[in-house]
DNA sequence: CCGATGTCAGATCCACTGAAATGA
DNA sequence: CTCATTTCAGTGTATCTGACATCG
């Protein structure tokens, strides 16, 4: 039996540590039947909101190593869910963008997110799922 | 400039497991200063709550595997915050209780742990904080 | 069955290389 | 125009963690 000490489940941030990394962890189980990780799943969402754009771009944005995305693009591409091409202005930089089937892929993902973050609030109302929601994007703002 | 996808802004569970990953993080380099980390409290939380037992007890209340709870015990006891004494009932048991320093240690970074949600939760109002660890207790619980 | 040791995979981080651009 | 500096993608690697397998 899992019994978690009462002085952690006094901790606000312990329950946040907790529950994010069991939402996380559902996700990633999710996305490696399909041989992804969670970095493809941003990666792929960044790409559609924010347009293609070049690795270094990406990398920032993402919070990544540069040096671990050009890891993970390796990847994408091999999977044909991105392109690489050679930026013409800069020949330095390599533009990223989706491709048709990426943007499927993105789609699938995002209904699997969907239903792991169902399942993971399953016990909350709707109206306490947009209260979650509002007060975390506010943490997550500052 | 860091700027996360606006759809993966959408998603709680996103939210949840990075604002969880960041206080984490924070109070890992708070403990780190002691040369601690976070399953270190989390043992001596588990101590404090439940008295001494067995080191079985231990791993599977933290969800922790056995044999990284050993390493654990080992920099502990180093340090002299817990003891590992023999069970005289059953000898293969090994009974871990916390020292005096050990109690102490707790409160310390116990204090250290409600700074870091201090400043974590600095954009909630108290009552907003308290609501948003009712939420996050129900959805831990399930 | 329990504590302990060994090891392995994944993630993160950091240093470095070669090509290309920039600016004094 | 030249040379030093900076930026970019990419390679290699060290470190840390969590999971597992096995031993006594």
């Amino acid at each position: 039996m899992e019994t978690t000490p009462p002085s952690l489940l006094g901790l606000t941030t312990y329950l946040l540590a907790q529950t994010g990394r069991r939402a996380r962890a559902r996700l990633a189980d999710r996305l490696a039947e399909r041989e992804l990780r969670l970095w493809h799943l941003s990666i792929l969402a960044a790409l559609a909101d924010f347009g293609p754009q070049a690795q270094r771009e990406l990398a920032t944005r993402l919070g990544i190593d540069p040096s671990d995305l050009v890891r993970l693009l390796d990847e994408l591409a091999r999977a044909e869910l991105v392109t690489r091409t050679r930026s013409t202005a800069d020949r330095r930089r390599i533009e990223v963008d989706l491709t048709p089937a990426g943007r499927t892929a993105l789609a699938e993902l995002h209904a699997e997110a969907a239903a792991v973050q169902d399942r993971t609030l399953a016990p909350l109302s709707p109206a306490e799922r947009t209260q979650l929601h509002d007060l975390l994007l506010r943490v997550f703002q500052a």
